[in-house]
DNA sequence: CACTTGACCTGTCCGC
DNA sequence: TGCGGACAGGTCAAGT
Protein backbone atom coordinates (compact mmCIF):
# COMPACT_ATOMS: atom_id res chain seq x y z
CA UNK A 1 0.00 0.00 0.00
CA UNK A 2 2.47 2.72 0.72
CA UNK A 3 3.00 4.49 -2.38
CA UNK A 4 5.19 7.60 -3.19
CA UNK A 5 2.90 9.94 -0.66
CA UNK A 6 3.43 7.43 2.15
CA UNK A 7 6.62 6.63 1.62
CA UNK A 8 7.47 10.51 1.02
CA UNK A 9 5.69 11.27 4.81
CA UNK A 10 7.63 8.48 6.42
CA UNK A 11 11.18 9.83 4.80
CA UNK A 12 9.88 13.39 6.17
CA UNK A 13 9.54 12.01 9.77
CA UNK A 14 12.49 9.70 9.78
CA UNK A 15 14.87 12.42 8.41
CA UNK A 16 13.70 14.53 11.58
CA UNK A 17 14.95 11.42 13.92
CA UNK A 18 17.47 9.22 12.66
CA UNK A 19 20.37 11.46 11.53
CA UNK A 20 23.22 11.59 13.94
CA UNK A 21 21.94 8.01 15.50
CA UNK A 22 24.28 5.42 15.97
CA UNK A 23 23.34 1.74 15.40
CA UNK A 24 24.49 -0.47 18.24
CA UNK A 25 22.69 -3.71 17.07
CA UNK A 26 20.29 -5.13 14.94
CA UNK A 27 18.16 -7.87 14.77
CA UNK A 28 15.69 -9.94 12.75
CA UNK A 29 13.43 -12.82 12.49
CA UNK A 30 12.61 -13.57 9.05
CA UNK A 31 16.38 -13.96 6.66
CA UNK A 32 13.90 -12.76 3.85
CA UNK A 33 13.35 -9.30 5.36
CA UNK A 34 16.74 -8.76 5.75
CA UNK A 35 19.07 -10.85 3.15
CA UNK A 36 21.82 -9.30 3.98
CA UNK A 37 25.40 -11.09 5.12
CA UNK A 38 26.76 -11.28 9.01
CA UNK A 39 30.13 -9.90 7.61
CA UNK A 40 28.54 -7.22 5.87
CA UNK A 41 26.05 -6.33 8.66
CA UNK A 42 28.72 -6.55 11.49
CA UNK A 43 31.27 -4.25 9.14
CA UNK A 44 29.09 -2.13 7.26
CA UNK A 45 25.90 -1.65 9.99
CA UNK A 46 26.78 -1.91 13.48
CA UNK A 47 28.32 1.14 14.41
CA UNK A 48 27.74 3.22 11.54
CA UNK A 49 25.69 6.51 11.67
CA UNK A 50 22.81 7.80 10.04
CA UNK A 51 23.58 11.02 7.35
CA UNK A 52 20.40 11.31 5.68
CA UNK A 53 16.89 9.64 5.09
CA UNK A 54 16.10 9.69 0.84
CA UNK A 55 13.35 8.47 -1.29
CA UNK A 56 13.28 7.04 -4.63
CA UNK A 57 10.02 6.26 -6.20
CA UNK A 58 8.36 4.18 -3.25
CA UNK A 59 11.95 2.96 -2.24
CA UNK A 60 13.55 4.48 1.14
CA UNK A 61 17.48 5.11 1.79
CA UNK A 62 18.79 5.37 4.99
CA UNK A 63 22.60 6.50 4.07
CA UNK A 64 25.76 5.48 6.53
CA UNK A 65 28.93 7.05 7.69
CA UNK A 66 30.17 3.53 6.60
CA UNK A 67 29.70 4.74 2.60
CA UNK A 68 26.92 1.53 2.42
CA UNK A 69 22.42 2.62 2.52
CA UNK A 70 20.07 0.87 4.02
CA UNK A 71 17.46 0.29 0.84
CA UNK A 72 14.26 -0.06 1.92
CA UNK A 73 10.94 -1.48 0.27
CA UNK A 74 7.76 -1.96 2.31
CA UNK A 75 5.69 -3.52 -0.42
CA UNK A 76 2.12 -3.69 0.67
CA UNK A 77 2.25 -4.08 4.85
CA UNK A 78 5.56 -2.34 5.80
CA UNK A 79 6.05 -0.08 8.71
CA UNK A 80 9.23 1.75 9.86
CA UNK A 81 8.42 3.17 13.40
CA UNK A 82 10.58 4.99 15.32
CA UNK A 83 10.21 4.72 19.43
CA UNK A 84 12.71 7.16 21.34
CA UNK A 85 13.64 6.70 24.70
CA UNK A 86 10.33 7.58 26.21
CA UNK A 87 8.43 4.85 24.03
CA UNK A 88 5.58 6.23 21.64
CA UNK A 89 3.32 8.81 23.32
CA UNK A 90 0.82 7.02 25.89
CA UNK A 91 -2.36 8.58 23.92
CA UNK A 92 -1.60 6.81 20.84
CA UNK A 93 -0.99 3.50 22.63
CA UNK A 94 -4.80 2.64 21.80
CA UNK A 95 -5.39 0.30 18.94
CA UNK A 96 -8.54 0.02 17.34
CA UNK A 97 -6.80 -2.41 14.49
CA UNK A 98 -5.10 -4.90 16.61
CA UNK A 99 -7.99 -5.05 18.95
CA UNK A 100 -8.64 -8.47 20.48
CA UNK A 101 -12.42 -7.72 19.85
CA UNK A 102 -12.64 -8.28 15.75
CA UNK A 103 -16.59 -7.80 16.27
CA UNK A 104 -15.91 -4.15 17.15
CA UNK A 105 -13.06 -3.62 14.92
CA UNK A 106 -14.99 -4.62 11.97
CA UNK A 107 -18.14 -2.42 12.92
CA UNK A 108 -16.43 0.81 12.71
CA UNK A 109 -17.17 3.18 10.02
CA UNK A 110 -14.65 4.80 7.73
CA UNK A 111 -14.74 7.98 9.80
CA UNK A 112 -14.51 6.11 13.00
CA UNK A 113 -11.38 4.01 11.96
CA UNK A 114 -9.68 7.13 10.50
CA UNK A 115 -10.86 9.64 13.23
CA UNK A 116 -11.91 12.54 11.10
CA UNK A 117 -11.36 14.62 14.13
CA UNK A 118 -8.33 12.86 14.91
CA UNK A 119 -6.63 12.08 11.76
CA UNK A 120 -3.10 11.31 13.38
CA UNK A 121 -4.27 8.76 15.41
CA UNK A 122 -1.87 6.09 16.05
CA UNK A 123 -2.52 2.04 14.91
CA UNK A 124 0.42 0.83 16.72
CA UNK A 125 0.18 -0.45 20.35
CA UNK A 126 3.65 -1.80 22.01
CA UNK A 127 6.59 -2.83 19.92
CA UNK A 128 7.88 -5.42 18.60
CA UNK A 129 4.51 -7.01 17.92
CA UNK A 130 3.87 -10.18 15.69
CA UNK A 131 4.59 -8.60 12.62
CA UNK A 132 7.92 -7.32 13.24
CA UNK A 133 10.72 -8.67 11.14
CA UNK A 134 13.68 -6.24 12.28
CA UNK A 135 15.18 -4.45 14.78
CA UNK A 136 17.54 -1.42 14.72
CA UNK A 137 18.89 -0.49 18.27
CA UNK A 138 20.61 2.88 18.42
CA UNK A 139 23.57 4.06 21.06
CA UNK A 140 20.69 5.58 22.80
CA UNK A 141 18.72 2.70 23.38
CA UNK A 142 15.77 4.30 20.79
CA UNK A 143 14.80 1.82 18.59
CA UNK A 144 14.14 1.53 14.95
CA UNK A 145 11.21 -1.41 13.61
CA UNK A 146 10.71 -2.50 10.43
CA UNK A 147 7.14 -4.49 11.00
CA UNK A 148 5.63 -5.99 7.67
CA UNK A 149 2.56 -8.76 8.28
CA UNK A 150 2.72 -9.75 4.64
CA UNK A 151 6.53 -10.26 4.92
CA UNK A 152 7.40 -8.94 1.17
CA UNK A 153 9.10 -6.39 2.21
CA UNK A 154 12.55 -6.06 2.52
CA UNK A 155 15.93 -3.99 3.86
CA UNK A 156 18.60 -4.24 2.04
CA UNK A 157 22.21 -3.23 3.14
CA UNK A 158 24.31 -1.92 -0.44
CA UNK A 159 27.01 0.15 -0.70
CA UNK A 160 26.04 3.69 -1.01
CA UNK A 161 27.75 4.14 -4.73
CA UNK A 162 26.16 0.67 -6.23
CA UNK A 163 22.48 2.29 -5.27
CA UNK A 164 21.67 3.85 -8.70
CA UNK A 165 22.53 0.31 -10.19
CA UNK A 166 20.68 -1.87 -9.27
CA UNK A 167 17.82 -3.29 -11.25
CA UNK A 168 15.15 -1.60 -10.03
CA UNK A 169 16.94 1.53 -9.75
CA UNK A 170 17.70 1.66 -13.85
CA UNK A 171 14.47 0.99 -15.02
CA UNK A 172 12.06 3.36 -13.08
CA UNK A 173 10.61 6.16 -14.28
CA UNK A 174 11.04 9.60 -13.36
CA UNK A 175 9.45 11.29 -10.56
CA UNK A 176 6.44 12.96 -10.98
CA UNK A 177 6.70 15.46 -8.46
CA UNK A 178 10.52 16.44 -9.51
CA UNK A 179 10.55 20.29 -10.07
CA UNK A 180 11.85 19.43 -14.22
CA UNK A 181 8.88 16.79 -14.85
CA UNK A 182 7.27 18.87 -17.27
CA UNK A 183 3.66 18.03 -18.71
CA UNK A 184 5.40 17.24 -21.82
CA UNK A 185 8.04 14.66 -20.20
CA UNK A 186 4.15 13.13 -18.58
CA UNK A 187 2.91 12.29 -22.13
CA UNK A 188 6.66 11.19 -24.06
CA UNK A 189 6.14 8.72 -20.74
CA UNK A 190 2.68 7.99 -20.72
CA UNK A 191 2.94 7.45 -25.02
CA UNK A 192 5.44 4.84 -24.78
CA UNK A 193 2.76 2.44 -24.17
CA UNK A 194 0.39 3.74 -26.82
CA UNK A 195 -2.01 0.81 -26.80
CA UNK A 196 -2.12 -0.42 -23.13
CA UNK A 197 -5.05 0.94 -20.94
CA UNK A 198 -4.21 4.01 -18.90
CA UNK A 199 -4.10 2.43 -15.39
CA UNK A 200 -1.59 -0.49 -16.44
CA UNK A 201 1.00 2.62 -17.70
CA UNK A 202 0.28 4.53 -14.93
CA UNK A 203 1.09 1.69 -12.70
CA UNK A 204 3.93 0.69 -14.02
CA UNK A 205 7.20 1.73 -12.08
CA UNK A 206 9.27 1.41 -15.45
CA UNK A 207 6.77 4.57 -17.07
CA UNK A 208 6.83 6.86 -14.19
CA UNK A 209 7.63 6.27 -10.52
CA UNK A 210 5.92 5.95 -7.47
CA UNK A 211 1.84 5.60 -8.44
CA UNK A 212 -0.33 2.65 -6.88
CA UNK A 213 -3.42 1.66 -6.90
CA UNK A 214 -5.06 4.76 -4.70
CA UNK A 215 -3.41 7.51 -6.53
CA UNK A 216 -4.40 5.65 -10.20
CA UNK A 217 -7.72 5.71 -8.90
CA UNK A 218 -8.04 8.89 -7.81
CA UNK A 219 -5.74 11.13 -10.42
CA UNK A 220 -8.11 9.28 -12.94
CA UNK A 221 -11.34 10.32 -11.78
CA UNK A 222 -9.82 14.01 -11.14
CA UNK A 223 -9.38 14.04 -14.83
CA UNK A 224 -12.49 12.13 -16.29
CA UNK A 225 -10.51 9.29 -17.84
CA UNK A 226 -11.43 5.68 -18.02
CA UNK A 227 -9.02 3.71 -16.42
CA UNK A 228 -9.21 1.08 -19.59
CA UNK A 229 -8.70 3.93 -21.89
CA UNK A 230 -6.04 2.88 -24.70
CA UNK A 231 -3.34 5.20 -24.27
CA UNK A 232 -3.09 6.58 -28.01
CA UNK A 233 -6.86 7.49 -27.45
CA UNK A 234 -6.37 9.95 -25.10
CA UNK A 235 -5.80 13.60 -26.29
CA UNK A 236 -2.66 16.10 -25.53
CA UNK A 237 -4.98 18.51 -23.23
CA UNK A 238 -6.41 15.35 -21.89
CA UNK A 239 -2.96 13.91 -20.65
CA UNK A 240 -2.05 17.56 -19.63
CA UNK A 241 -5.11 17.37 -17.40
CA UNK A 242 -4.41 14.16 -16.22
CA UNK A 243 -0.48 15.18 -15.20
CA UNK A 244 -1.79 18.21 -13.23
CA UNK A 245 -4.56 16.23 -11.41
CA UNK A 246 -1.69 13.68 -10.60
CA UNK A 247 0.71 15.95 -9.28
CA UNK A 248 -2.34 17.50 -7.40
CA UNK A 249 -3.63 14.62 -6.16
CA UNK A 250 -0.32 13.32 -4.52
CA UNK A 251 0.75 16.52 -3.04
CA UNK A 252 -2.65 16.71 -1.25
CA UNK A 253 -1.69 12.96 -0.13
CA UNK A 254 1.41 14.05 1.34
CA UNK A 255 0.03 17.14 3.07
CA UNK A 256 -2.45 14.89 4.48
CA UNK A 257 0.47 12.19 5.72
CA UNK A 258 -0.86 9.66 2.97
CA UNK A 259 -3.37 7.08 3.31
CA UNK A 260 -4.03 4.86 5.76
CA UNK A 261 -6.53 1.88 4.31
CA UNK A 262 -5.52 -0.88 6.91
CA UNK A 263 -1.59 -0.99 7.59
CA UNK A 264 0.15 2.19 6.55
CA UNK A 265 1.24 4.12 9.57
CA UNK A 266 4.05 7.07 9.59
CA UNK A 267 7.52 7.25 11.80
CA UNK A 268 5.56 7.84 14.67
CA UNK A 269 3.06 5.00 14.25
CA UNK A 270 0.46 7.38 13.43
CA UNK A 271 -2.07 7.08 10.13
CA UNK A 272 -2.96 9.15 7.38
CA UNK A 273 -5.58 10.91 6.82
CA UNK A 274 -5.90 11.43 2.95
CA UNK A 275 -8.72 8.88 2.41
CA UNK A 276 -11.30 11.16 4.60
CA UNK A 277 -10.57 13.05 1.25
CA UNK A 278 -10.55 10.71 -1.73
CA UNK A 279 -13.45 10.83 -3.94
CA UNK A 280 -13.29 7.21 -5.25
CA UNK A 281 -10.57 4.76 -3.71
CA UNK A 282 -12.99 2.73 -1.66
CA UNK A 283 -16.03 4.76 -1.89
CA UNK A 284 -17.97 2.06 -3.93
CA UNK A 285 -21.45 2.71 -3.43
CA UNK A 286 -21.54 6.06 -2.23
CA UNK A 287 -22.13 9.23 -4.63
CA UNK A 288 -19.70 10.59 -6.90
CA UNK A 289 -18.57 14.22 -4.90
CA UNK A 290 -18.81 15.74 -8.63
CA UNK A 291 -22.10 14.29 -10.12
CA UNK A 292 -23.80 11.98 -7.46
CA UNK A 293 -23.90 9.17 -9.94
CA UNK A 294 -23.05 5.92 -7.74
CA UNK A 295 -19.30 5.41 -7.38
CA UNK A 296 -18.66 1.73 -8.76
CA UNK A 297 -15.80 -1.00 -8.45
CA UNK A 298 -14.46 -2.89 -11.56
CA UNK A 299 -11.38 -5.29 -12.23
CA UNK A 300 -8.40 -3.55 -14.17
CA UNK A 301 -5.19 -4.54 -14.73
CA UNK A 302 -5.37 -7.34 -12.37
CA UNK A 303 -6.38 -4.61 -9.61
CA UNK A 304 -9.74 -3.15 -7.71
CA UNK A 305 -10.31 0.08 -9.51
CA UNK A 306 -12.75 2.62 -8.66
CA UNK A 307 -14.86 5.12 -11.03
CA UNK A 308 -17.93 7.28 -11.56
CA UNK A 309 -19.67 5.53 -14.38
CA UNK A 310 -20.89 8.92 -15.12
CA UNK A 311 -18.19 11.09 -15.04
CA UNK A 312 -15.17 8.72 -16.61
CA UNK A 313 -17.09 7.20 -19.66
CA UNK A 314 -13.88 7.80 -21.75
CA UNK A 315 -11.30 11.13 -22.24
CA UNK A 316 -11.75 12.93 -25.17
C1' DC B 1 7.58 -7.48 -27.55
C1' DA B 2 3.48 -6.73 -24.83
C1' DC B 3 0.35 -8.26 -21.94
C1' DT B 4 -1.44 -11.63 -18.34
C1' DT B 5 -0.93 -14.71 -14.64
C1' DG B 6 1.30 -16.71 -10.64
C1' DA B 7 4.27 -16.35 -6.71
C1' DC B 8 5.62 -14.21 -2.59
C1' DC B 9 2.71 -13.92 2.42
C1' DT B 10 -0.85 -13.07 6.23
C1' DG B 11 -5.16 -11.40 8.00
C1' DT B 12 -9.87 -10.47 7.13
C1' DC B 13 -14.22 -11.23 5.41
C1' DC B 14 -17.83 -13.68 2.93
C1' DG B 15 -20.85 -17.53 1.95
C1' DC B 16 -22.17 -22.18 2.88
C1' DT C 1 -19.70 -21.71 14.68
C1' DG C 2 -16.27 -23.45 11.49
C1' DC C 3 -14.10 -23.77 7.24
C1' DG C 4 -12.71 -22.96 2.52
C1' DG C 5 -11.80 -19.65 -0.56
C1' DA C 6 -11.58 -14.92 -2.39
C1' DC C 7 -9.40 -10.73 -1.72
C1' DA C 8 -6.08 -7.06 -0.51
C1' DG C 9 -2.04 -5.03 -4.27
C1' DG C 10 3.93 -3.95 -5.16
C1' DT C 11 7.09 -6.23 -7.89
C1' DC C 12 9.42 -9.88 -10.27
C1' DA C 13 9.46 -14.06 -12.97
C1' DA C 14 7.35 -17.04 -16.01
C1' DG C 15 4.00 -18.02 -19.44
C1' DT C 16 0.93 -16.87 -23.59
Amino acid sequence: MPELPEVETIRIGLSGLLPGRRIADVRYDWPKSFPNSEEDTKQFLVNATILDVRRRAKVLLIDLDSAYTLVIHLKMTGQLVYVGTQGLPVASRQSLVRTKDKQAASSYTLEQRFGAGHPNDSLIGDLPDKSTRVIFTFTDASQLFFNDQRKFGWVRLLPTAEVPNIDFFKKVGPEPLGAEFTSSNFRNCIRRRPRSCIKAVLLDQTIVAGIGNIYADESLWAAKIHPTTLVDTISTPRLNRLYEELRTVLLLAIEKGGSTDKNYVNAEGKKGSYLLFASVFRREGQACPRCGATIIKLRVAGRGTHICPKCQKAAL
